[in-house]
DNA sequence: TTAAAAATTGTTATATTATAACATTTAAGT
DNA sequence: ACTTAAATGTTATAATATAACAATTTTTAA
């Protein structure tokens, strides 16, 4: 699915900018956060609660869900993940400084997921609501199918 | 939230709308399958599963949670129902006859949901999931939000 | 019309996803 | 250092959903 070259700088750079994202703000980005947001990041298929939980506990920390859970809530406040309910897993965010109004193709044979943006849809949502006269706090926007790597 | 004006006569046009595509399409609404979409139509506020599954019990039926599943299963391959991932609850199809390309806009004040159709944002995302080569088979749209008499 | 096949429902058990509640530890502010 | 607040540990349980197999009902077709 993705144009993403060398996944370790993928991971890194995502690392980075969520240190400098939380110095910012002033959050407080622990040694369990990181570790989350770097399972996380592991690879561009949208991660479980649960395979996150196995995986800590394989690092030397006595996770149990609500350890995975926290982390999480923090990571989804902060802007650093996203969840997607439509396959309850977590993915991160590739532009935690603008994270809103972005969308997901989901594919259903490689799993992957890819974060878009686009004014077009942004703007034909916000006319769809309007007409509604509906304030809005939260748009799910999911797509599942096949992306082209698959087809 | 919405403009039903009497929610009987919303339920009853619904239920032979049902009737009439299963018969049309040659599936079998069973007793279950019909009470299970009267259950769901009891208002515009999406049901979840749990409480679908109580109020079948005080109903004669020995009803257990896979009961209501495959009820639900048939409900939603059939388009009679959608599914909103981002509660987990379930609600009647309004237009079952034309059952994609639609949206909801969920308000989270008085919890009702309401369908909307909009050829723009389905245009819109044609437009974006070509541009990335991908071949859609279920889009999840839903706007968490305040609607207009909560507001 | 009746036996075989298919679909539906019943039933038991369990998987998956997530949170509540309270104790302990760690970090921050004064 | 002391206090407070934030984060993490721990136990228990809630909420959502499915697997597997048995019994029943409906349909098909011999």
């Amino acid at each position: 699915m993705l144009d993403c070259q060398d996944h370790e700088v993928c991971i890194e750079s995502a690392m980075r900018e969520a240190e400098s994202i939380c110095q910012e703000k002033g959050l407080r980005f622990t040694e369990l956060r990181r570790e989350v947001l770097r399972l996380i990041w592991l690879s561009h298929i949208p991660t479980k609660a649960y395979d996150i939980l196995e995986k800590l506990k394989g690092k030397a920390w006595s996770a149990k869900p609500p350890t995975v859970y926290r982390a999480l809530d923090f990571l989804l406040e902060t802007g650093l993940v996203h969840k997607l309910d439509s396959i309850n897993a977590y993915i991160g965010c590739s532009h935690p400084r603008e994270h809103d109004g972005c969308y997901f193709l989901i594919c259903t044979d490689c799993n992957e997921a890819k974060e878009c943006c686009s004014p077009e849809l942004t703007d034909a949502i916000e006319l769809a609501w309007s007409k509604n006269s509906f304030r809005p706090k939260k748009v799910t926007l999911e797509v599942l199918g096949q992306c082209g790597q698959c087809d």
